[in-house]
DNA sequence: TACAGGACGTGGATGCCATCGACCTGCGAC
DNA sequence: GTCGCAGGTCGATGGCATCCACGTCCTGTA
């Protein structure tokens, strides 16, 4: 992970489509030798894929929610998570220090589904109990940091 | 949006650089029209961009933390959303439903800068009070959620 | 110092891909 | 019916991805 690296890693960030042929021209590389270097980083991890940022109330996902979950003490954190990952609505799942163990952010089309959701999670073995927060509006979602200063 | 756009936006949503030529063949469409779709699909803002989905520890920022944002009940959620704006540890940012207006998901690479980030969010004009959860692990993030069902 | 080996780069070659333009077709409005 | 358009297909062409051979610069070792 050298400067390089950082700014490819940046690159791809803000715009995942570049091409190789793009990206070597603004790191002041060959094409192929960014070719090795992104493949370095995908298989180091550092790089874990590429996805679309979709608007998702136009497939339909218009209801954004967070959830906190108190597990109960009798369970181990581990299996309360397998369960939770079967839930295709929790599109983030965080380990939280505090009494809440797990904090969700999930995503549904309609406060219905929502409603349904939380049901669901109170009868998950494990969850002693739930409280949900309903962001009205998502301001900016995994905007990508810039990198400390702008190197010129 | 018909079932082929959806179809188009899962696909990239789970891989942002396959090649038109391999989403062609993946919706049974020539590579021109899924050019042409997709282009409509970016223009019409429901696919807002692509992004290499990083693991923030490799630069530099393994430390997350939720924090809620109390405001000042003189102030404008505007104004204070566009302060916020300005920080750039702020990676998401919701508007909420409930006393604590702001939830933010932010980025950092100490505690230490966690603790500076806090003052200075404090320090906010509009801010009232924050409350910080801390994530002790990422069990996963922005995972796309399949479309309803696998269409075989 | 001399030298072997590895990491990392370049340049050229080749086949695939992006993208444009010409053209086809089905459908709704009139 | 037929005009006009939305949305396809196909073919052509230039650029890109990717492989390979080779150069260069470190670095450890005798």
């Amino acid at each position: 992970m050298d400067a390089i690296d950082l700014r490819l890693v940046e690159l791809l960030r803000t715009n995942a489509r570049l091409s190789f042929a793009e990206l070597a021209r603004q790191v002041g590389l060959s094409a192929p030798a960014v070719h090795e270097r992104v493949g370095k980083l995908e298989s180091s991890g550092v790089v874990r894929g590429y996805r679309a940022d979709v608007d998702p109330e136009a497939i339909g996902l218009g209801v954004t929610a967070l959830i906190s979950v108190v597990e109960e003490s009798t369970t181990d954190a581990d299996d309360l998570q397998e369960l939770l990952r079967e839930l295709p609505e929790i599109e983030t799942c965080y380990f939280m220090a505090g009494v809440e163990s797990f904090l969700l952010t999930v995503r549904v089309g309609t406060i219905a589904e929502l409603e349904r959701l939380i049901v669901r999670l109170n009868r998950t073995p494990g969850v002693a109990s739930t409280r949900t927060a309903i962001a009205l509006s998502a301001k900016w979602e995994n905007r990508p940091r810039p990198l400390s200063p702008p190197a010129e």
